[in-house]
DNA sequence: TTGAAAGCGCTAACAA
DNA sequence: TTGTTAGCGCTTTCAA
């Protein structure tokens, strides 16, 4: 309660204080005055004065006035999932890294909720946008570009920016053969016996099925029957029912299946809630994302992490030239089961417990 | 790409295409053209003229000159837990719903990066801030105090703003006596058979560690050994070192334990990766936080969630009077083991999967 | 090496 | 019922 709610001090209050016009206030505290041959000497005394004074710049004033705010924007499907939290965590190390104030919102996968969001980004003025997992990255481009705001795409490809996802069909292939070989271990297997469940028809869940499949058809040769899909969309409950289905026709899940996010992932566990370990004794699962306590589960289970530092990196770097649409795939790694990775939380220092 | 890069519309384009002046404008498209008297019908036409240009407000030139920006933050320790990313996903939707434009940001548990990061949010002129377990949530004060920021605590309390928080205690009490007593089923138990992992020196440990031993006190009487703490701080290597040293020294993990937080848990998955099941058989674990990937590991699991939408809805309340430092316990609830909540996963509409 | 002055897009008295 | 005007705090020519 020491000090008071004093007004926050402007450049004219330390031009009075500094004997200088605020035009060499404002040069010395934004860092331009070594290109304005401002003297080291009054740049010293201003910027002295200013820790005095605890200023800080307006920011709103200065994007306003140079129509650069300094924000940079990311849209989220949702927060609630290993996979974008961690993204979240790691898009705002990287932009602070850059001097750049991040701005994370979550779009709900609605398009026409992912535009609106975008529009009230736009509406402070943010300097670029990162578009992960959008379900209509298009209408998000459309609304980018009305604004001249650069973007790019991450995870999820649209036609008219540069997109930086997961080698989804590599990822699946790399995927599709760990669990097969894994089931194989632990008696003969049949092609009926290994299944998908999850996705949409969107990029990413397309090319994972032709991944799946190709995997599949080398192992089992061409006869492999192609209704082994279950398209739930990116929703627990959904993914759920699936399950649900399976378990009714053939009185127990397939020894081998393949789910698509950590998102439909979560339907399973709500049918495992419902059912005891009979259901599901013996299955070897693989997931499309990865989750530290989902490699744990009492069954085996294969994980693939996109490498969001990495698409994230590019990202910023393609920000500044406006770069074609194209595609860039980036490696995902494949997570054997029951393992803990490290991940964003191990580079926080924590204080001393005591 | 049917639409160019045009320049944002202004107040006075849509002042010269009116007819109408630029304040006139403004206050319809802000809102306040009602009590402003202005008629029906220029209202009408502006807004249809607002609506052809494409025109939205420069929200950095209205918060700048009426200095109240839209704009809310939520100060988190990390992005990427399940407790903290739910936190942030509704967060988003309760600030929405207000008119709010959302600012989540992590300070990572340092004290310094969290008082920076505020002044971060503070340069945009947030109107309010949401500070959910800060590590020193009073330094976060002094920054917003001298700001003029209205500003809660959340998750952690501190001195000087209104706090609030889980009820700890109660909700250490009702864990602590769910694993007691299922492990009390599995064969009888000693006092030293049950130990709790985690935490470090704030409000939240202190208090579970008080309804930690109430209730053991209150099953095996008062000879029950202090020693049954390992404080590790909330990083996941430590807790896990902390299961190491356990495991050394009795050859086995001890058969029921409380993990104080969801990223401690992350230290017990580091060391189930490093150990197969003898380490681990027949244990009951409690984690004072909800995963719902934790609730479904090879051993029971009980878990505490903390009710985050009555905390904001709480918060949103006390932002306008400026309230007394009071702090307000919210009660949490037990999840049993092998349970898939819903969440705000849920509330999304999801396109058809096809 | 520095200062004066205009203006970013908007709101809010005060006039009319 | 509407318009005029000043200015939020900053940057940026242009002039000195």
């Amino acid at each position: 309660m020491s000090e008071k709610e004093q007004k926050k001090a402007t450049i004219y209050d330390l031009s009075v204080v500094s004997g200088a016009s605020p035009s060499t206030v404002s040069a010395v505290l934004n860092g331009t005055w070594r290109k304005r041959r401002i003297s080291e000497e009054t740049a010293d005394k201003i910027m002295t004065l200013a820790k005095a004074h605890r200023y800080t710049a307006n920011l709103q004033a200065r994007g306003l006035r140079s129509s650069r705010s300094g924000l940079t924007g990311l849209l989220l499907p949702v927060y609630d999932t290993r996979f974008f939290s961690s993204m979240a965590q790691t898009f705002e190390a990287k932009a602070r890294q850059r001097g750049l104030v991040p701005m994370v919102v979550s779009g709900r996968r609605d398009p026409e909720e992912e535009r609106q969001t975008v529009e009230s980004l736009i509406a402070y003025s943010i300097d670029s946008l990162f578009v992960a997992g959008a379900t209509d990255p298009d209408g998000v481009h459309q609304v980018c570009l009305r604004a001249g705001v650069p973007h790019v795409n991450i995870d999820l490809p649209g036609k008219y920016a540069p997109s930086i996802i997961s080698d989804n069909r590599q990822g699946a292939e790399m995927l599709t053969s760990a669990i097969i070989r894994h089931a194989e271990g632990m008696g003969p297997l049949a092609p009926e016996d290994v299944c998908l469940f999850g996705g949409r028809d969107d990029h990413a869940s397309r090319d994972r099925v032709l991944g799946f499949h190709a995997v599949k058809q080398s192992i089992f040769g061409d006869d492999v029957p192609k209704d082994d899909i279950e398209t739930t969309g990116y929703s627990p409950g959904m993914t759920a029912l699936a399950f649900e289905r399976f378990y009714e026709k053939h009185g127990r899940l397939p020894r081998c299946f393949f789910v698509n996010s950590s998102i439909n992932f979560e339907g399973l566990l709500r049918f495992m809630g419902r059912h005891d370990g009979e259901a599901f004794g013996d299955i070897v699962v693989g997931c499309f994302d990865y989750d530290p306590f989902g490699s744990f589960l009492p069954f085996p289970v294969y994980m693939i992490k996109p490498n969001v530092s990495e698409m994230l990196d590019r990202g910023f770097d393609l920000l500044g030239e406006d770069a074609l649409p194209e595609i860039i795939m980036i490696e995902p790694q494949l997570v054997l089961p029951r393992t803990a990775l490290e991940g964003p939380l191990d580079a926080i220092k924590d204080p001393t417990p005591a």
